[in-house]
RNA sequence: GGAGAGGUGGCAGAGUGGUCGAAUGCGGCGGUCUUGAAAACCGUUGAGGGUUAAACCUCCCAGGGUUCGAAUCCCUGCCUCUCCGCCA
């Protein structure tokens, strides 16, 4: 949710910076009702103002005996005009509110203009992708081969865009998800946290991805929750409602939880392998922190995300998304793309965005700023540390030798319980 | 699943229809005293809106209701705790 007061005091320029990222305000709507917004909070208040006093005068007369029906009879159908008063003014709040939920975060002044995908710009390469001298598979015919990939069997389970991982490829998802949060909360400073899969409405409202995106989620019928589409959720909201003290600043959580997305809008989009499934496992990092170090942070923090990728020995890549491309509640993106050779092009594995205080305003998550004693909006900044299903696929095909075996990466070594290549 | 208790300021905990946004204690902050510290004492200390500043308004889990007036009474929901049963 974008500043109310920056909403009223300067439209045009909101909306001017919103245009940025193809998104037109409604500023005329939204004007409108802010006049009415504040004619009848205006008016409202003095109404209250009047019950009130009246009320205390007719408590002061009852206490000292004297008579109050003339008292009362003049308070008349202030009660009822009162009631009718709010009930408008609340309606305008609603609507406003509704309005305003809606409103995406404005791209920062260093994000590239652009309409999509195509425009993002590249920060920086790291690696160079292996010269293969044989014909390469890509991760759905290497895992099929070894028989340690089987779509089939989860489609009879699930559906489609589900997998079964069986032994070494399992074991590796499990070693890598545990190599990430180990270098996280071993060498970035994260701390682990371990939060539910399953959150209510408001915490999705806190981080954006309500009321806007519901059909991309997975509801839970009975309790009214929903599956979470990424630790984003959970670990945020652990601040919501919170005010920290300045001593307990930064706080940085790192948090692996599987992830569900009802890929509603990706009909007939990456259908094949495990690169967009409607479950996958991801380490995610998270960072509560001051307005004036949020940008620092996210340098540092997509840093965190490549040393990864640097260990896993991953060529990548480092894209500054443009204005059409970032996402909903986020000032600024960096995607970091790693190197598929099977389909000879850099892929998605981590996004890291900066979400400024869109998200720590829908949820107050604050802090007390000692200088001037009172509570101010956090920044978020937070960033996949990786998706450990997207990079299997990428140490999969990166990894593969000639006769279809893939070896481990060295880094991986203390996890795999003695594997080094995952063979027939 | 059955039975009971309860949700109040950073924390603990009073308040059960009217000068209550809320006693008191602890904690925090400022000061006095002290060479310094502790102790003691004095003062101060919730959030949001609004205003140049004030006035003023809202918030005692959430949402409805009763009333001239609700933290206090009624209804619904959520959450917590205790006991019994079941159970990874």
């Amino acid at each position: 949710m974008l500043d109310p007061q920056l909403l009223r005091q300067q439209l045009d320029d909101v909306a001017k910076q919103l245009s940025r990222r193809g998104f037109q305000l409604e500023t005329k709507i939204l004007s409108e009702l802010e006049i009415q917004r504040k004619t009848l909070q205006a008016d409202t208040q003095n109404l209250q103002s009047e019950r009130n006093s009246r009320a205390k005068a007719i408590g002061k007369a009852k206490a000292q005996g004297e008579d109050i029906a003339p008292l009362l009879a003049e308070v008349g159908t202030l009660g009822d005009r009162l009631k009718k008063m709010e009930q408008q003014l609340a309606d305008v709040q609603t609507s406003l509110e509704n309005i305003q939920l809606t409103i995406p975060n404005i791209p920062h002044v260093s994000v590239p203009a652009g309409k999509d995908e195509n425009d993002n710009v590249e920060i920086r390469k790291w690696g160079e992708p292996r010269q293969f001298d044989f014909a390469i598979k890509d991760h759905v015919a290497l895992g099929e081969k070894l028989a340690l990939l089987d779509f089939a069997t989860a489609a009879k389970i699930s559906g489609a865009r589900f997998t079964v991982l069986n032994a070494g490829l399992a074991r590796l998802q499990r070693g890598l998800t545990q190599f990430m949060l180990d270098t996280h909360s071993g060498e970035h400073g994260y701390t682990e946290v371990y939060v539910p899969y399953l959150v209510n409405a408001d915490s999705l409202r806190g981080t954006g991805q309500l009321p806007k995106f519901e059909e991309d989620l997975f509801a839970e019928k009975t309790q009214g929750l929903y599956l979470i589409p990424t630790a984003e959720v959970p670990v945020t909201n652990i601040l919501r409602d919170t005010i920290v003290s300045d001593d307990q600043l930064p706080i940085k959580y790192t948090a692996h939880t599987p992830c569900f997305r009802s890929e509603a809008g990706a009909y007939g989009k990456d259908t094949r392998g495990m690169i967009r499934q409607h479950q996958f496992e991801k380490v995610e990092m998270v960072q509560f922190i001051r307005a004036s170090e949020s940008y620092a942070a996210l340098e540092i923090l997509t840093s965190h995300a490549e040393t990864i990728l640097q260990k896993l020995n991953l060529p990548y890549r480092v894209m500054n998304l443009c204005t059409g491309d970032i996402g909903f509640t986020a000032a600024k993106t960096y995607d970091l793309e790693v190197w598929l050779p099977a389909q000879n092009t850099y892929r998605e594995i981590s996004s890291c965005s900066n979400f400024e205080a869109f998200q720590t305003r829908r949820m107050l998550a604050r802090w007390r700023n000692p200088e001037t004693g009172k509570p101010e909006l956090l920044h978020t900044v937070n960033g996949s540390g990786l998706a450990v299903g997207r990079t299997l696929v990428a140490i999969m095909e990166n990894y593969q030798q000639a006769d279809g075996s893939i070896r481990i990466p060295e880094v991986l070594a203390p996890y795999m319980g003695g594997i080094e290549v995952l063979k027939k």
